[in-house]
RNA sequence: UGAGGUGUAGCGCAGUUUGGUAGCGCGUCUGGUUAGGGACCAGAAGGUCGUGGGUUCAAGUCCCGUCACCUCAACCA
């Protein structure tokens, strides 16, 4: 609960100054999330629950419309699966949890907690697989996953985290690429109609891509700082998982092939990515579509006469008009609730009082703008609906307008470390070569994000040789 | 894992320099008046200062150890 008076910091530059604190702060006083008692684990709480059940749900729709089921597989891998895949044992060994004991005796083999489930879905799909018949696979997965990692942050990085992981096998080679495209565009649907964040696609260098990928595909979202959130992949994984699970299948001209494997995933990190993208000095600002509570009613004077009666109604019949609506009758007073539900990023608060009805009004606020209006009692469904839709698209445009001022262009190192230090994603010129992106990355803190699809610059930002790509940099989170 | 910081009432903090019996604000509880931006008045409860040891007549305060949390860096969804 809010005691003190929450204003988070005083204006929104301050925002950017002190951005994680502000961030932590955020997180735990708007009861999304708690921390665990084994650390670096983390408590959703329900009104972060909620927004993730929002998430889910959308991203199921999303799913099946492209042809994909959900199933579960379990989440100890023996330690042998691990292993098979040399670049992703290598990627993951050091952040694996291992059970060692159970039942009061040391097991024989140990056991992986899944930090990742490529490889126990490998080994059921080498089952599941014989013929072209059987193809393609496309499988999708809710599930917890543990990363030990050496420290944590609510819902950017904890100990253990939800997700979604889909797992598709293909006959063919092009097939599989496909379906890698796919889905981060299907992802970059979701990001911006659903979470109104606009967001960058396109492919990652080969010292950020996932162990044991062909290639990595990410979706890099911008926070209010000008520091970037990878906040979805998708895998392109070629052979490399089938051969090393052997999942054959006979094909039509009789002969025996790997399969080609695509995986991609999203996290309850895109949580986090909701709240720094849209956050202000009073809090969270959620975008109706997955906002737990999209308008709350609050009363004034709700023991005068007809006050609390006309909110009764007013809920109903927001209800009836599919609007997910809470009415805050409790007894704190009228401005506790103001800043108590636009700390929380409720999109439309509804104030009640009996000069409004006597008008046949009511007061409509909304949170992504912090505008007040009137509105006619008559029909206020209809005006909410609206109000939330427009709400929804304004978010987005506002997001990206923010965004797109703050892609700048650098042709040296100097240019990515002033330009990143303001807060920008950079594009730059690279060669191509480790040595210049390891060279940015320690000069700039910047890391490579994804490649821009177009060239536009002609050298390297760091040896001056022709560049093969554009990349953007940015400082991560 | 490297560098820095913080642990005192449910929450946020002061007190530590210069040792001398524990303070403030918010919240909570009781009663009442209120209500259009975190209301007001009156009363009450609540902590031995993260933790272990040491110095001292006396330790929240000084010394040594230890644990937890936070920030930055490194690593990652």
């Amino acid at each position: 609960m809010a005691n003190e008076k929450d204003t988070f910091v005083e204006n929104i530059a301050d925002i950017e100054k002190d951005f994680p604190q502000w961030y932590t702060d955020v997180c735990k006083k708007t009861q999304l999330v708690d921390y665990g008692p084994v650390k670096g684990t983390m408590v959703i709480r329900p009104y972060g629950y909620a927004i993730w059940e929002n998430i889910q749900h959308e991203l199921d729709v999303r799913f099946k419309a492209t042809g994909h089921s959900n199933a579960y597989f379990p989440m100890l891998i023996p330690m042998s699966f691990m292993t098979k895949e040399a670049e992703h044992v290598e990627g993951f060994a050091p952040e694996v949890a291992v059970v060692t004991h159970a039942g009061g005796e040391q097991l024989a083999e140990p056991l992986v907690v899944r930090p990742t489930s490529e490889t126990i879905i490998g080994n059921m799909y080498s089952k599941w697989i014989q013929s072209y018949r059987d193809l393609p696979v496309l499988m999708n997965q809710w599930a917890n996953v543990m990363r030990w990692e050496k420290t944590t942050r609510p819902f950017l990085r904890t100990s253990e985290f939800l997700w979604q992981e889909g797992h598709t096998a293909h006959a063919t080679e092009e097939e599989a690429i496909e379906e890698t495209h796919k889905m981060l565009g299907v992802y970059k649907e979701f990001a911006e109609n659903v979470l109104a964040i606009p967001v960058i696609c396109g492919k990652k260098t080969e010292k950020e891509k996932f162990a044991g990928a062909v290639a990595t595909y990410g979706m890099e979202a911008m926070m209010k700082d000008g520091k970037s959130l990878q906040s979805g992949t998708s895998h392109y994984l070629g052979q490399n998982f089938a051969k090393a699970f052997d999942i054959k299948f006979l094909d039509k001209d009789g002969t025996q092939k790997y399969v080609y494997t695509s995986s991609w995933g999203v996290s309850t990190r895109l949580i986090g990515a909701l709240i720094m993208a849209h956050g202000d000095q009073r809090g969270l600002v959620l975008p109706p579509k997955v906002a737990p509570t999209q308008a709350v009613i609050v009363p004034i004077a709700a023991k005068k006469g007809g006050v609390l009666e006309a909110c009764e109604k007013i809920k109903g019949d927001l209800e009836k008009a599919g609007v997910r609506v809470l009415l805050d009758n409790s007894d704190r007073s009228p401005g506790w609730k103001f800043n108590e539900w636009e700390m929380r990023g409720v999109p439309v608060r509804i104030e009640v009082g009996p000069r409004d009805l006597e008008a046949g009004k009511v007061m409509l606020f909304r949170r992504d703008r912090c505008e007040k209006a009137e509105y006619p009692l008559e029909g206020l469904e209809k005006c909410v609906a609206d109000l939330l839709e427009s709400i929804q698209t304004d978010m987005l445009e506002s997001a990206r307008a923010a965004r797109d001022e703050r892609i700048v262009k650098a042709n040296d190192l100097q240019g990515i470390l002033s330009a990143v230090e303001g807060g920008n994603f950079v594009l730059a010129g690279w060669c191509g070569c480790r040595e210049c992106e390891d060279k940015i990355k320690e000069k700039t803190a910047a890391s490579s994000r994804v490649l821009s699809e177009e060239l536009q610059h002609e050298v390297c930002a760091v040896c001056g040789k022709p560049a093969k790509h554009t990349v953007y940099f940015a400082r991560a989170y």
